[in-house]
RNA sequence: GGGGUGGUGGCGCAGUUGGCUAGCGCGUAGGUCUCAUAAUCCUGAGGUCGAGAGUUCGAGCCUCUCUCACCCCA
């Protein structure tokens, strides 16, 4: 029975799941990226109506990404989940739920302790810098969680304790032998069958050893039927639903009771009333969902934990850990008497220019170096590129490609010209409300019907069609704008002039609602569209999705001087002194973009 | 070996319960405007839907076989 740590270190798929699912809580990082974002105020809202306070709370939505396993630096998989949880989240704020978005580090394990001797650090500061790696690039893609968990935290402590005795009390857990070979790198057992030569692993190509150790066992097979059950009642449970056919064969397939102690392994939470073995990662690092919406220092209980959020909304993971998500965590929590969460979402692969990712390839995409080279809207934009839940692919050239015509030419050229126009002929101060501006075109509707859509695909998780749906608005300014021709109008004057005046009105409005309806996937270029309009930030960070009803553009707001909002990545001929002979193309493209305006 | 998913114009993808001339994004060719980040807008070229067989009045969408790719197998 190897259960195990294992799939968190297969290196070569490039999932986005957490290779165990960790949390942690590691040193603060300087101010500025303080991932927190600002309370929701209700004062300078200028454009929307505040809540009610006294109303009694709604269940919160709580999202959580996998537990990264800190045996390595964040890979683009962490980051493709992270972001899709992260806009998620952002949509759900707007609106107007109470949002527990949940990530962390997964810090326990044999390997964690060998990889922290190999660099000569005791396991806690590995994992302290490992996870802050994970916290700092979150920063950098404006990721907001809220939770950080990490499995070290002494409150994840607390509520293992007490998850395993609750379960233990179901008598769900016994004592029983194993034995095998058994991979140190994954850290499970293997089946004979499926190695490679000289009883290697086939994951990490090492040979693994025969090893034979007394383990605690978790009675799967007991929650075969309503594991079933569970499925047939909800088949929403599974998501997206093509998966759900898997979980159906696995179950169908036969449950087998999954170990989920360690005898050899010491850093790792001790299990209670035997601290010859320690917890293993199952009842270790899916407990860090519960834990994480604690707060430090309190009194730490499972129940406390439950009663702060739970159940869970939807756990996104990628597709490789789904069996652990819908099969192992749902009976766990039945055993201990908890609600399961409503949703487990795997999403897909990705493969970069349709080749499998992977160290061994050494064609890893790394997502610090795409932030740095694009900056966070642009990669948050891949959202775009591959419907959320499959496998996709990533390719430079077409990512930039779409980017830029996206972002820069549809987005940020609408808003460039208007505000162009703008400014040469209504000294850059709007003539006109919004809504008067509109009155009896049809525009508007057209407008409105599209921002309707792109909720009903934010509220699928459709973050593909979403993206697609709010630049077809884009697509409707420009095609207006070019038919209106406000420019040849104002050389008109009168009468005319004055429809060209309403015209750009228009536009900026309709630019004003692209940025919010945007905003869960490019939230800084949102935030720059707003500032242009002539919001303060406090006015964006306080906007709902209500707010991208046609009509908060008042007559006599002022625009800022126009200035691009996303500047276009430059893919530059890169001299290339020992050209490839082989490619014979004598030269690499290298893109980057010039940086970002500031609004 | 078993299970799952997928193979649609150059590239990446959509295609609800089978049915109008198979859609979209990027790219590409030509044209247009000139307010704009050589952006916008229009038009066009380019697929018969992995292969083969079957069911059907009719299949990309059902069945079978084959093939390729990827994922999972406690």
């Amino acid at each position: 029975m190897a259960a195990g740590r294992a799939f968190f270190c297969a290196p070569s798929s490039i999932g986005a799941t957490a290779r165990r699912l960790a949390f942690a809580s590691p040193p603060a990082r300087p101010l500025a990226s303080a991932p927190h974002r600002r309370v929701r105020g209700r004062c300078c809202a200028s454009i929307s109506s505040s809540s009610d306070a006294s109303a009694p709370a709604p269940p919160p939505y709580v999202l959580t990404t996998p537990l990264y396993y800190v045996n390595a630096p964040p890979h683009m998989g962490s980051a493709y989940t992270t972001i899709a949880a992260d806009a998620v989240a952002r949509f759900q704020r707007l609106l107007e739920k109470r949002v527990i978005f949940i990530t962390g580090t997964d810090e326990h394990g044999e390997k964690i302790a060998t990889s922290a001797e190999a660099s000569g650090r005791n396991p806690k500061e590995h994992c302290d810098i490992i996870s802050n790696s994970y916290k700092m690039l979150w920063a950098d893609l404006d990721i907001e969680y809220d939770k950080f968990i990490r499995t070290t935290d002494p409150k994840h402590e607390a509520v293992v304790n007490d998850f395993y005795s609750r379960v233990l009390s179901s008598g769900d857990i016994y004592r029983a032998d194993y034995e095998g070979l058994y991979c140190v790198s994954c850290e499970e057992y293997k089946d004979e069958k499926e190695l490679a030569e000289n009883n290697c692993c086939p994951v990490h190509l090492k040979p693994c050893v025969p090893r034979k150790e007394d383990n605690y066992f978790f009675a799967l097979s007991k929650y075969q039927h309503k594991l079933e059950e569970l499925l047939t009642r909800n088949p929403n449970f599974v998501r997206p639903s093509h998966r759900l056919h898997e979980v159906e064969g696995w179950i169908k397939g036969g449950l087998r009771d999954f170990s989920i102690s360690r005898a050899s392994v010491e850093w790792g939470i001790p299990v209670p009333n035997d601290t010859k073995q320690t917890i293993y990662v199952w009842f270790d690092a899916l407990l860090g969902y519960l834990s994480a919406s604690l707060d430090d220092g309190e009194q730490a209980s499972l129940q406390q934990a439950v009663d702060r959020g739970w159940p869970a909304s939807v756990h996104l993971i990628g597709k490789d850990i789904l069996r652990f998500h819908a099969i192992y965590w749902p009976a766990m929590l039945m055993s201990a008497g908890i609600s399961v969460p409503d949703a487990v979402f795997g999403h897909g692969f990705l493969t970069k220019d349709g080749m499998k990712m992977g160290k061994s390839l050494g064609n890893t995409l790394e997502p610090k170096d795409l932030v740095g080279r694009f900056g966070a809207d642009a990669v948050r934009y891949f959202l775009r590129e591959v419907e959320f839940g499959n496998d996709g692919d990533y390719s430079e050239e077409r990512f930039i490609n779409t980017v830029n015509a996206h972002l820069a030419n549809t987005i940020g050229n609408l808003l460039n010209r208007t505000l162009g126009l703008l400014k040469k002929n209504c000294n850059s101060t709007l003539a006109f409300d919004s809504i008067a501006a509109a009155d009896g075109n049809s525009f508007k509707n057209n407008v409105e019907n599209l921002v309707d859509k792109a909720k009903g695909h934010y509220e699928n998780l459709s973050l593909t069609s979403a993206c697609e749906t709010v630049l077809e608005i884009g697509n409707l300014g420009n095609l207006y704008i070019d038919e209106q021709a406000p420019w040849s109008c104002f050389k008109q004057g009168g009468e005319i002039a004055e429809k060209a005046a309403k015209d750009l009105v228009i536009i900026l409005e309709t630019m004003r609602i692209i940025a919010i309806a945007l905003s869960p996937i490019t939230p800084s270029l949102s935030l720059r569209i707003y500032t242009q309009l002539g919001f303060t930030e406090d006015q964006f960070r306080t906007s709902r999705w209500d707010d991208t009803k046609w009509g908060a553009l008042k007559a006599g707001q002022a625009m800022m001087e126009p200035k691009p909002i996303f500047a276009k990545i430059e893919t530059e001929i890169e001299e290339k002194d020992q050209a490839s002979p082989k490619e014979g193309k004598g030269g690499k493209k290298k893109a980057r973009s010039k940086g970002l305006v500031e609004a």
